[in-house]
DNA sequence: ACCATTCATTTGTATATACAAATAATAATT
DNA sequence: AATTATTATTTGTATATACAAATGAATGGT
């Protein structure tokens, strides 16, 4: 069944939990070639191309509370592709070598992500609608 | 910080699920008043408006797996807010008179909750996004 | 110099969700 | 009629996420 043809389509609950679900699906089939969850890869990305950067930072901009960040960060450390230096009450999360040799592989597979995303629902479109969900995300 | 300030905020995973998760905040907070899950809530909405409804249609309209309306009836049935009756292979299932009771609080809290973020976001705004994340979802 | 407050992180616990496998019932094929 | 295939649901198990409470570190006031 289509989203829209849903009894509860009007409904914003309904709808971004709908497209939330299905963009999911898409982009863990997109970072399977590298054996990461979508959270797990976006964090790791962000930390290899700023390392040292604190867990709070992290979750600020991933829009996660701390606590998920810390669930993240411990399951990347135990795979040997960061590790964390605590500086005062901070925590600063580094890549391993490990992880940084991944580079290529992860942008690849964020490649092939926007890639399948825009051809299923046009260029302009994705680019629209990704502007618009900013929008409304912010007034929220 | 802001979605829009984000380093991802031009990436259609990360604005999808901003999203969802402060829409998800906005809905729990509506359906406190019951004490229930947004999910729960709708799935129990839907049942006291078409009693009898089998499991996978509900799963169907709610965009969600079988397993998982499974386990979200499982709930409902402790709370004795709805009951399965097996027929053939279907599951149907029926709400309690408890639950019909319920009915006006259950839509004052949709009712509260579409304010709330039409409120925020604007009504013809709520609208236009609504369908155009129907427009996309149905493409995915 | 101590104490209270604030701030960043982590832990304990709970939740919704999904996938894969198991079950159970109907339909189809031989 | 008996076996096979299909279909609907449930179970077992795993996951990402969040909240609330705990910890640990810095800061401000007296």
């Amino acid at each position: 069944m289509k989203c829209s043809e849903s009894k509860y389509a009007k409904c914003l609950y309904f709808t971004t939990n709908a497209l939330a679900r299905k963009v999911e699906k898409l982009a863990i089939e997109s970072w399977k070639p590298v054996g990461l969850s979508p959270s797990h890869a976006y964090l790791l990305m962000m930390v290899i191309e700023e390392p040292g950067l604190p867990a709070g930072t992290i979750a600020n901009h991933l829009q996660l509370t701390p606590s998920t960040v810390t669930r993240l960060i411990e399951k990347l450390e135990i795979q040997k592709l960061l590790v964390r230096v605590s500086e005062g009450k901070l925590s600063n999360i580094y890549p391993t070598t490990k992880a940084k040799a991944m580079l290529p592989d992860l942008k690849n597979c964020i490649q092939n992500f926007y890639k399948k995303y825009s051809e299923a629902i046009g260029k302009t479109e994705s680019q629209n609608i990704v502007s618009s969900l900013n929008t409304i995300a912010d007034k929220l």
